[in-house]
DNA sequence: TCTTGACCCTCCCATGCTGGGAAACCCCAA
DNA sequence: TTGGGGTTTCCCAGCATGGGAGGGTCAAGA
């Protein structure tokens, strides 16, 4: 199987998949005689994980310690875990940040009257001398 | 005032200071005979401006936006508010996004028993065949 | 006057992930 | 044989930020 085929077949761009051969986190492909890379079952088992991590918010060092503990048949799973609820805070933690930021901006604009006029609290907030 | 003491009174690092510079958010800053950046208390208003920009999560861009609205006493509030509105909803998007993340893998590691035995939910689940 | 340490300059590199595109080669079907 | 589509490598771009090298500058103190 090509390259294009196990993109189309694992949701993973053929430029990704490269990449990703790059970084270490899939094995260099097998070649054909003319160099085409070539994929088993087994490789796109392993793109179709990296592909869930990804969307799952992983970054991909994380993603490489995933696929460690995947293939070690006798990790723990609480050391699995923790790279989950780490990261879960991780993820909670930025869903906070954005919450503060929607807050602030969307509580700024309720006061724009957003009308022809050029008064607008946002912009006098964002340029204040001093952040009251 | 010098760009380390800019940076200072601002927040913004030297090296970001330059660095706005060169997308052209800040004007060229005026240079001392010996080529030393110099800023005026302008300078540092529109550098206040950026932070306080940044901090809400807008991009480059759009902060260049901001500062073009900013300088334009004629713009219509709408303007501005129609922008700020934009990123909320952006922002709001990609809240949805990671907490869609934190829900999904939330899940997964309430099912793992996180002890010293090998069995996983939460790889199982990444590596699965199909996603059922 | 000389030294020293803090500051500044430019330039390059790295990050993390993804896509765009060029130039070249390969494969299959008509 | 030709053409279109697939593949290869390589370079570039973005977004925002920091690190660091190698060198110039300034001000304070001996």
């Amino acid at each position: 199987m090509n390259i294009g085929q196990a993109a189309r077949a694992t949701g993973v761009s053929a430029k990704m998949i490269r990449w990703y051969e790059q970084q270490g986190l899939v094995p260099a492909a097998t070649r054909s005689e003319s160099n085409y890379r070539h994929y088993s079952e087994g490789d796109l088992h392993r793109l179709r994980f990296i592909r869930r991590a990804r969307d799952l918010g992983f970054s991909i060092k994380q993603i490489a310690e995933l696929l460690t503990l995947w293939n070690d048949r006798d990790r723990a799973s609480a050391d699995v875990k923790a790279l989950a609820l780490g990261h879960v805070a991780a993820l909670r933690q930025r869903i906070l940040e954005l919450e503060e930021m929607v807050q602030s901006l969307g509580h700024l604009a309720e006061h724009c009257q957003g009308d022809d006029r050029p008064e607008c609290p946002i912009l006098e907030r964002l340029g204040a001398p001093v952040v009251a």
